[in-house]
DNA sequence: CTAATTGTCTGACCTAAGTCAGATAAATGC
DNA sequence: GCATTTATCTGACTTAGGTCAGACAATTAG
């Protein structure tokens, strides 16, 4: 008889609610309204173009202009004329800024220290974060190309490794599988992509070209935090739409049937059982899809 | 190579500020400030003493008599003086207010509803937004003594059973088991202690007596999404206050080995293991603490 | 070159939220 | 009975956040 889902849902809502103050306290304490102080974090994360930050936090052009004067009356901040365009302005942080924007930091991450010390089971606490996180936010999931020996594909590729590891009876060995060669994932050959939720790698997909009109979908990975949220199936859709752009007519893959959701995937978006392709000793299923 | 905690922690925290307008809604789009709305909801909940809403939101006193005058205004509440002392006042909804109490909460159930029904894995999200829920307030962990025959105790200990099964080899069945009597686990006897967390009833314990000055601890139980937060520790100390307020000299506990962490807490909060005291089936292990 | 568009700034204005210093009336302690 | 305390109310004031219309300068389309 577990409790009414709607209830704990509310109930979460609330604690976030009752909690966003003490989860957000970083901005404050500093003796600056929010305002001010989510401006100069994004400033001090990189963000210069003041339309760009505008933008990200939906602000009245009005109210920008005067948040940012009232940042470089303080001394934090100074502001350029854009060279490509006078009529931009560029804004970063001075010296007293970066100071300022590192207090900021430190604090926000003293907050998160503290409140992963007073849990005992860290791990699990974490797992629901992110769990929670990604859901949240699923609709700014973003899906990109990157190169496959980038930090956050090697991340992505660890993982899928390791959880190959867990799920196959006898554990994963990279080095007895058929490493697809970087090149092979880089255009014009093929590609890699990684989805990010709030540049944290959550999946990631490789397409291995060989300069033909064939190529293999390879490492297709979801983070646990991240399943539910339908993003396999986005990762397929992207490594299918690149591989159209890259003129290649037929896909092919290897599984292993341990892997139970990802045969469904398949077989629910078009692909088709084929028989052994190669020699490699984890699959044991194949499939194919003409584009 | 897992991510850096303090960084996950931050990215749920940006999700859930980013997120928090979302999940608050339901205060919004009905056209009232936050503020009257909150009011409303608590008193539509049933607070009707002034003075304890103003406690609750944490309100200056001004503030709370201009947000109930609104109220009033709009027709929603009616205020009338305490019969017992004509300096407090007491609010209860109209039906207008009743109306409009109910909008919200739709408003707030609807929203619930369609966060769950786009996950495909309701249930997993539901596990981790209730460990997220129980880690942010843990600090309003209530535990209280109520009636072990009580929906929230019965809910508790349906948990517990089920617990027990997935847990002992042979499964576990109740009726194989010695049930203690609801009357030896209410005082004057005995004590039942259910700790909720936002009313989310997340642990449970039963000091069971029989007059004598010798009582068992039964049916310690800590829901799942709340373990991490010290409160089998917690639940086990009220239970032995209790047990000293009933002039309770010696307590005896059960308990199997499967139970790890269990063990763990007894052998590290004074208590000793002493020789079998009962013929039940399940437990295999005794201990002792005199108070 | 001219007209329209774009990005920023400025002043006037607004609401929500909250603080503070009394005023008022009821209740309580002695 | 009288002084003190308590709960609420009222008016004056502040801050944060945000809207709107127009000004201005730079850029772009034709």
């Amino acid at each position: 008889m577990p409790y009414d889902p709607v209830f704990r849902v509310r109930r979460f809502n609330r604690a976030v609610t009752a909690e966003v103050g003490a989860l957000d306290t970083s901005f404050l304490g500093r003796g600056r309204p929010l305002g001010a102080a989510r401006v100069l974090n994004l400033i001090g994360q990189g963000q210069s173009d003041v339309a760009a930050i505008r933008d990200d936090l939906d602000l009245d052009s009005g109210l920008m202009s005067r948040l940012l004067r009232s940042l470089e009356e303080e001394g934090l901040i100074e502001t350029v004329s854009n060279p490509q365009d006078a009529r931009r302005r560029i804004a970063r942080l001075t010296e007293t800024g970066r100071c300022e924007f590192q207090a900021y930091e430190a604090l926000s991450n003293a907050q998160a220290t503290a409140f992963l010390a007073r849990h005992s089971q860290p791990e699990e606490l974490l797992r629901a974060m992110d769990i929670v996180a990604s859901a949240l936010r699923r609709s700014h999931i973003a899906v990109e190309e990157k190169d496959p020996r980038n930090a956050d594909a090697i991340y992505c590729l660890g993982e899928y490794y390791a959880e190959l590891g867990r799920r196959f009876e006898k554990g994963f060995d990279v080095s007895l599988s058929r490493d697809p060669d970087a090149g092979d994932m880089i255009r014009p050959r093929g590609v890699f992509l990684v989805a990010t939720s709030d540049s944290l790698p959550i999946g990631c997909v490789g397409l291995k070209g060989s300069g033909g009109d064939v190529a293999e979908i390879k490492r297709l990975w979801v983070a646990p935090s991240a399943r539910g949220l339908g993003l396999a199936k986005r990762l397929m859709a992207a490594a299918e739409n690149c591989a159209c752009e890259l003129s290649i007519e037929v896909l092919r893959l290897d599984t292993n049937s341990a892997l139970t959701e990802a045969q469904q995937l398949y077989r629910r978006t078009g692909w088709t059982e084929i028989s052994r392709f190669n020699d490699d000793p984890y699959p044991d299923t194949f499939f194919e899809k003409r584009l």
